[in-house]
DNA sequence: TTCTCCTGTGAACATCCTGTGACCATTTGC
DNA sequence: GCAAATGGTCACAGGATGTTCACAGGAGAA
């Protein structure tokens, strides 16, 4: 089998987008805590940055963070009025203070004004570490399938808040099934996708040797995507290895190469992969 | 499909934590802890009720509580397990974990598990209602009926206010469950709800493999609907996914060329309408 | 080149899903 | 308490979907 393509092929699908990843900040001075703190985070692979001092809200708002870790101490007399202020103006954030001893006064007052959970230091990162993420938990609530904005890939849109790809505003009458397929193949734009993997990721389980089951899906998506868009290619295959997804159009006719058109927010380093010369050959006669 | 008819816009889903009687239980033997607590809840106007022993998760359901506040010790060794259940089956129950001294690892365990906080007795009660108010606040999703606007979708108008929808003035009689679905679909409108979407909000829990109630009450839905709006269908299934809700009118443009066929729909659909309706767009090329 | 393996394809087959009516349990109103 | 309304379960039928199979032709390797 052709090693070459197989080595420059991603090796992990890696991306398992099981939305684990947060992005947080902490607003602290506490050296050791943050020091502690902040190994946890990368090793988690959290995006995070340390505020030193009181930020304005809006500046704030801008970072787009999951939760915020405050510190109380640091935001002197002010901190009522900055916690309330920051929790009304951006109720979607997560807000955990993590702060000195303090009295159940304090404390229901800063979950009043909107804080979501209290900490009192000293604590365990992890600890920390779990309440923000049973915050974020929580909080993420219309982000299922409701906000995840519609891919577009050449003349085809796939949008997933209706289970259901289009061709200029009509249907491709996709089952569910088909749809998981192409929403998967979408999703990694410019990547071969081998067989078992597509296989794992959609069923949920191994792949048994010799199963047709993708090559059939891919065969109905091919059928359905030239039906509604004749002048594209988009499921490409990969001999001995899987497929490849990647808008192409056919109506260039002056150029050698196809133009090809990626989705926007994937970067597709399909430049390696469309240098074998397996891919040219098949995908002319491939979809 | 018809993208054209979209009646009404989305409601803000700017939830108020206004409306503070919640309804909640408490799972602890501690009765000084129970008592005061009481005392407290009582005041507040909360409905509340205590559990003195493990109750089974779908018993937890029919109290359809905002939160439920448990002392871990009173489950003993099965602690985690029965959380763990709770939390997998009512992902929209808040559970505050209030307990005896305990290690990092065994708090780090409850919020992993679910939990939405973890509070270690001894402790004031109003920290717990603060918390719990914290925990359901940021649970509680539906807008406030007060405050929302009359929907509109073709011919029918949802109002929340009065938990009725209405065609030309005249109610459709809907049960409350009816209701429910109905105002959830509608506030969903042009976007595909998977079955256990609906299920788990109407009813509070994660839906059970083979259960149909969503299925039938769709079908009760329709024929309410059938009957009071006949020119419009407004539920569409969506093939192993759910459904989608979306007024589309079947009525002709031109009543004095009744022969002829609206553009988009195929003869098929319109010999349909006299029987079953069929007026799954799954089925129909008109999608 | 030949040979072997892989993929495309159409169709048959099995399975799952949904609409539907009937039935039972529980709640609500009187 | 009774009766009606409501919520929920069950089994059946028809159809949509998913899976398997055999065959043909192409791609890769020796």
């Amino acid at each position: 089998m052709t090693e070459s393509i197989r080595a420059t092929e991603e090796a992990a699908p890696s991306s398992t987008s099981s939305a684990s990843s947060l992005r947080i900040a902490v607003l602290d001075r506490d050296s050791g805590f943050i020091q502690v703190l902040s190994k946890r985070l990368d090793r988690l692979g959290w995006e995070h940055r340390v505020l030193g001092s009181p930020v304005p809200t809006d500046a704030v708002a801008s970072m787009r963070l999951s939760a915020l870790v405050v510190d109380l101490a640091v935001l002197g007399p002010q901190a009522w009025e900055w916690l309330e202020r920051l929790c009304g103006a951006l109720p979607e954030l997560g807000v955990v203070v993590c702060t000195g001893p303090s009295t159940v006064a304090q404390r229901v007052r800063g979950l009043r004004l909107g804080a979501d959970d209290w900490i009192t230091k000293p604590c365990h990162p992890e600890e920390v570490i779990a309440r923000v993420q049973g915050v974020a938990r929580r909080r993420r609530r219309p982000t299922s399938r409701t906000e995840s904005k519609p891919m577009m890939a050449g003349e085809v849109e796939i949008r997933s808040d209706r289970f259901q790809a289009f061709v200029d505003g009509h249907s491709l009458d996709l089952t569910r099934r088909e749809f998981e397929l192409i929403e998967l193949l979408a999703a990694a734009e410019g990547r071969v996708l081998e067989r078992e993997e597509i296989y794992s990721r959609l069923w949920g389980y191994a792949m048994v040797r010799g199963d047709r089951s993708v090559d059939v899906f891919v065969r109905k998506l091919r059928q359905k995507l030239e039906k509604a868009s004749p002048q594209w290619r988009y499921i490409h295959t990969h001999f001995g290895i899987g497929y490849r997804f990647a808008a192409e159009s056919l109506e260039v006719v002056g150029l050698d190469v196809p133009s090809s058109v990626p989705v926007g927010w994937n970067t597709g380093d399909q430049s390696e992969l469309t240098g074998t010369q397996q891919d040219r050959e098949l995908a002319a006669g491939a979809l």
